[in-house]
DNA sequence: TTGCCCATGTAATTTGTTACATGATTTT
DNA sequence: AAAATCATGTAACAAATTACATGGGCAA
């Protein structure tokens, strides 16, 4: 499971509450791991149980709607490093918007499609935007050796989003040429 | 829930039982859609219950070893025409590789990610070319109206594996190009 | 007739999603 | 003090993964 070192990974670069981990996850971490909330607290829980991340509750009065801190132990850091020396396969392609262009060519429907490939553009140009301006917000100076890194990663986002961008382009400028028939042939 | 879809989409093109419809995931289905056989068998019970396919048990003796013909129905083929025109959100993302970077980053271990990535370029080098040789033999001569609904699904494929591709070898060499030390600073 | 593979399945576990609940803080 | 919001959770469910089980056919 991949989840528990995005989290050491992100307590490891600050200390955070709960809160704020997800605030994380919805913003710098989303562009390549995305988590809501109840997968957090359900992972820093065992991670606390493991010994590998450590919580202040604020002395006055632990409770429910009470702000923990999360931070980072150093038999996380040991689990991290070693973490990260291991290798896995390419993670599983599960594509909805390809099943549904495949189905519409196998039921004639070429324009049953458009729709979706329009939102997904959509979607896609936007994240673009958004890390074009994390990019030129944080890495548009020389680099240390740890923004390298960090860099690599958001260009990875960046490749991606432009990919699926050309892509649902080439899907509707294709769907357009097309001759304009949403039923299906007898 | 999209498999169910991806599994009538494949029936729609040919019927085929159970071991085939597997062999076809991993074949030409894998490169938008991957399942393992018993959650195909497990949904072809369900897509089976509520009738949109039928399957054709060999009459001489019904049981657990032998193959059974499973077959999309008209409510099956409605049902996929109705799903067809439904809108989703892309994907969530969830990329190990990057978790793995961005840890390199943050306990400053440069060179342990190094063996992950490299194995992660020949994969991708590898699908590159199986989707190659796919596009060659079945795309290569002017199209019909389906083919080039299928063809688009597999040009997402190129374009993803070429993404990845090059993103590795930007990563392997960029790595390349740093100081070598695989220890965290002081 | 034993061992192997093929095809179909079961079961347990893990991971992710969706909906909701509780206590504290801030706003009106 | 009522309402809204914030922070932390619980519970139920759905989907995917992993490991294993069963029956049939075939080959040594």
């Amino acid at each position: 499971m991949s989840l528990q070192f995005a989290i050491l990974t992100a307590l490891a670069e600050r200390q955070s509450t709960g809160i704020e981990l997800t605030r994380r996850f919805d913003r710098s971490f989303g562009y390549f791991w995305t988590a809501t909330h109840q997968q957090i607290y359900r992972e820093l829980d065992r991670l606390s149980s493991c010994g590998w991340v450590e919580a202040t509750t604020p002395p006055d009065r632990p409770g429910r709607g009470q702000p923990k801190r999360f931070a980072i132990t150093t038999d996380g850091i040991s689990a991290l490093q070693d973490w990260l020396h291991g290798i896995d396969e390419p993670a599983p392609v599960r594509e909805s918007i390809a099943i549904r262009l495949r189905a519409a060519a196998v039921v004639g429907d070429i324009a049953g499609v458009r729709a979706a490939v329009t939102r997904h553009l959509e979607v896609h140009e936007q994240n673009l935007a958004t890390y074009r301006d994390i990019d030129a917000r944080d890495f548009s100076v020389p680099e240390t050796e740890t923004d390298i890194l960090r860099h690599l990663v958001l260009k990875q986002g960046l490749r991606s989003e432009q990919m699926w961008a050309d892509w649902c382009r080439e899907v509707l400028s294709t769907l357009d040429r097309l001759p304009p028939r949403s039923n299906p042939p007898e």
